[in-house]
DNA sequence: TGAATATATGAACACATATTCATATATAAG
DNA sequence: CTTATATATGAATATGTGTTCATATATTCA
């Protein structure tokens, strides 16, 4: 998809619908926690120091926005990052607070 | 700043508040606009059909979150990318748009 | 100076959203 | 089968947010 077919309102949505579930510090925590290592939902919860619902909550909503899949073991749901990308705009972000934080002690 | 020092609580509120910033409609329009050149209020607000009260409001978040800067140019305020990471943060949210669409038609 | 244009801003309202709490479902262990 | 553990889910609540409307500020032009 080339940026100049830009301004369509379903890419627009659909875009600004990935920023706005990546627009959560319990969800971009989730994530982070991610990178590494498949977890289950209480790994996250003791991890956060967030009770399971919220964080079962929140791992529906990066689920539906396919950022997160998950198998079933046991007892236990693996929960772990759907889209390599992720990382890159993660990395990307960091580079951006950097510039910011340059920006503002000037 | 390496993902690996990540799980502090100053840096997933600053990354999650810059996607929180790009997660809306009107201010993913706004930036992508604002790719090819500058732009005053009402070149914006034209273009996004919306008024230019609202565009100004959208304006001032981006302003604040160090996404856009601007220079008076006699009554128009003239709009611009501060940060060339964003068009690169952009693309890689197309990409796992894309990603999110083969992965939903299979 | 006065009128017109461009933009900013504050209040208000409608709507979205994150967490909590209670409860339901599902698997495993005994 | 019963109990305990792991997770999911719905309702409720508190908080946040985007647009509109009215109004203020600032610049240009006559």
């Amino acid at each position: 998809m080339k940026l100049s077919n830009f301004p369509n309102v379903k890419t627009s949505e659909k875009l600004s619908n990935l920023f706005k579930t990546l627009g959560d510090p319990t969800r971009v925590k989730i994530i982070w926690s991610l990178f590494n290592a498949e977890k289950c939902v209480h790994e996250i919860s003791d991890l956060l120091e967030m009770t399971p619902s919220a964080v079962s909550h929140q791992l529906r909503i990066l689920k539906q926005n396919g950022l997160v899949k998950y198998r079933r073991d046991g007892r236990h749901m693996r929960y772990s990052l759907d889209d390599s990308h992720v990382e890159d705009i993660f990395k990307l972000g960091l580079i951006h607070i950097d510039h910011i934080d340059k920006e503002t002690s000037k």
